[in-house]
DNA sequence: GTGAAAGCGCTAACAC
DNA sequence: GTGTTAGCGCTTTCAC
């Protein structure tokens, strides 16, 4: 059997509040005890039993990512896997690890109309010291409700909108669409196509929006021919820029506002006999493993997913202390690769 | 504050234990008691406490994965994901949450010399029901040992050698990695070089050997100067590929043992004018995502990851009732893509 | 500065 | 079939 509590505190001959003191690092302790007792929990190699400090205390020293359910899955089915996880968990994982917390990932039905008792169950059987919130849920009131009414700390990852609700951690997508369209345009391309994202996504309108923000600060006209509607997918990009490629004014560059859509436009373009960055320019959004190795390498914003999901993680863990509502904002960078030239 | 089991008794009239019976389906249960305790449940909306039931109980309802920390950090560090890992998640998230269990994605640095008193304090803190153990430390003695000592149920993954101790899901990698040869040889390919990866998985030296095996199989010699070993990184596929294709008598075929170094293969082609499949065909082993999104797509071996952690996870939920070893072979598919043909 | 006692919300062992 | 009683291994409260 594993060294409890009393093991050590008999072994250090004092009291099991002591060595709980020391564990926990509270005030009031004298050098002397607080030597003995770590002599003991090292020699018995004692280590704290989560169970039973989160059954008698407040704190259950575990991070609850929630996620979509059927987004997840539906990227996993097709083998896409899901960057966004991946990072998010990357960021998040290291700075648990730090601070000597757990991090359990979450699948939610979101659409579900058991959706409020999925969640209260997962919040009062794990009784997790924060929660991340994932988009595009991060918006979704009936989870903000759950999460209020159970006093849960919680950061809403990648949400644009203030709702005065729970901490949140974003970037700026629409600057970051406007500065790509910027660099295009300084490229010397004057007709820039734009495959955006699903309506539903924040983010989406939101790369539009800067798409056309930064056409209109150059004085040149958005026009509606050049904008197609795609739902985030590599097929959808393929359709786009197929469309795109083979109007009869096409044109020499094409900003696709996700990287698996940006793919989608490369092959779409190699099919048709036109050769990128030579024919047209293509470049994406996220900085996905793919856009790396793709052929052309994709020029594309880099959306630091890790260091918003770090930076989330470490609000947390401090409301566990000193609850206060933050909001910070992360830093995106453009990242020029071969894909993006002047037009030919 | 939430409900606990003496609040639904209360109402049920009847006892905690009860209420403990009918959640837990434990026989000899009346149908009139279960139908009460079951409205209780409903109309307080009740859920048990995971601490408590851990704590007073032999089970957790927790699945932790082993991932080793380095090279997980490595991997995202340089944005590459880890689709390894993702892939991995998903299968046995899919269960645990059919079977009400939780996953827990634990980084361990098998390196450090803190290793055995890091696992034991993971073991001992969390409690974990099963461990998943992935490679290439689904091997490590060290790790073994502790899992046994502790009476925790594991399961190797991806570990081809038996060594008698705990559970194991894999796959033939030295089969399929004939298969991919022999496909090629099938196609009308004689040189086939083969970028290796690191001597320190299993894994890679089970493909090697596949590779050489069709070649004899075929009346073939294995020709060392067309061997190149690589890391599994696409920086190393990319200097395979040039060495490979710079080489006096170049081959027509070039098989890398994963999508990684295929890609650094096929970027390493393109860049210095070779032409994919005409020029060379290239294929690679795993199926990642961007193996599917390159430029032209990649003919691969599907690993079947997430169905190999799924099935590590029923494995371990049933050993919980019933500790047997079990062992399970997975089935591979060969995926043909457009990155290979006959030689031009 | 330190300790004794009382739970936290369950399951397990044993009655009835 | 059902209930009673002890814990599980900690933190909290309150004495000293």
């Amino acid at each position: 059997m594993p060294a409890t509590i009393y093991d050590v505190a008999a072994l250090a001959g004092v009291s099991i509040k002591s060595v709980s003191r020391v564990l926990n690092r509270e005030p009031n302790v004298s050098a002397a005890l607080q030597a003995k007792v770590q002599d003991a929990v090292n020699s018995l190699d004692y280590r704290p039993s989560l169970s039973a400090r989160t059954l008698a205390g407040s704190s259950s020293y575990l991070i609850a990512a929630f996620v979509d359910a059927d987004l997840t899955l539906e990227h996993w089915r097709s083998g896409r896997g899901s960057d966004y996880l991946s990072r998010l968990q990357f960021g998040a994982l290291v700075e648990c690890r730090k601070a000597g917390y757990h991090l359990l990932v979450e699948l939610v039905d979101y659409g579900a109309s058991s959706l409020e008792a999925r969640l209260s169950a997962l919040l009062r059987s794990l009784r997790p010291d924060g929660v991340l919130l994932t988009p595009p849920n991060a918006d979704d009131p009936t989870v903000l409700d759950i999460l209020e009414r159970n006093g849960t700390p919680f950061v809403r990852l990648g949400a644009d909108r203030d709702l005065g609700r729970g901490m949140r951690v974003f970037m700026d997508d629409r600057k970051a669409a406007a500065d790509m369209t910027a660099h295009l345009i300084g490229l010397g391309h004057r007709r820039i196509g734009f495959v955006s994202g699903p309506a539903a996504y924040p983010a989406s309108q939101a790369r539009r929006l800067g798409y056309e923000e930064a056409l209109s600060a150059h004085d040149l006209i958005t026009e509606p021919e050049l904008i197609v509607e795609g739902d985030f997918t590599f097929a959808s990009g393929q359709r786009a820029g197929k469309a795109l490629l083979t109007s009869t004014r096409r044109p020499s560059a094409i900003f696709a506002s996700n990287d698996d859509m940006a793919l989608g436009v490369l092959n779409a373009a190699a099919s048709l006999g036109v050769s990128t960055p030579g024919g047209v320019s293509v470049c994406g959004f996220d900085d996905t493993p793919s856009a790396m190795f793709s052929t052309p390498p994709l020029t594309t914003v880099r959306q630091p997913v890790a260091e918003m999901a770090a930076a989330a993680t470490r609000m947390l863990l401090e409301a566990a202390r000193d609850p206060a509502r933050t909001v910070k904002k992360i830093d995106y960078t453009l990242v020029e690769r071969a894909s993006t030239q002047p037009p030919g």
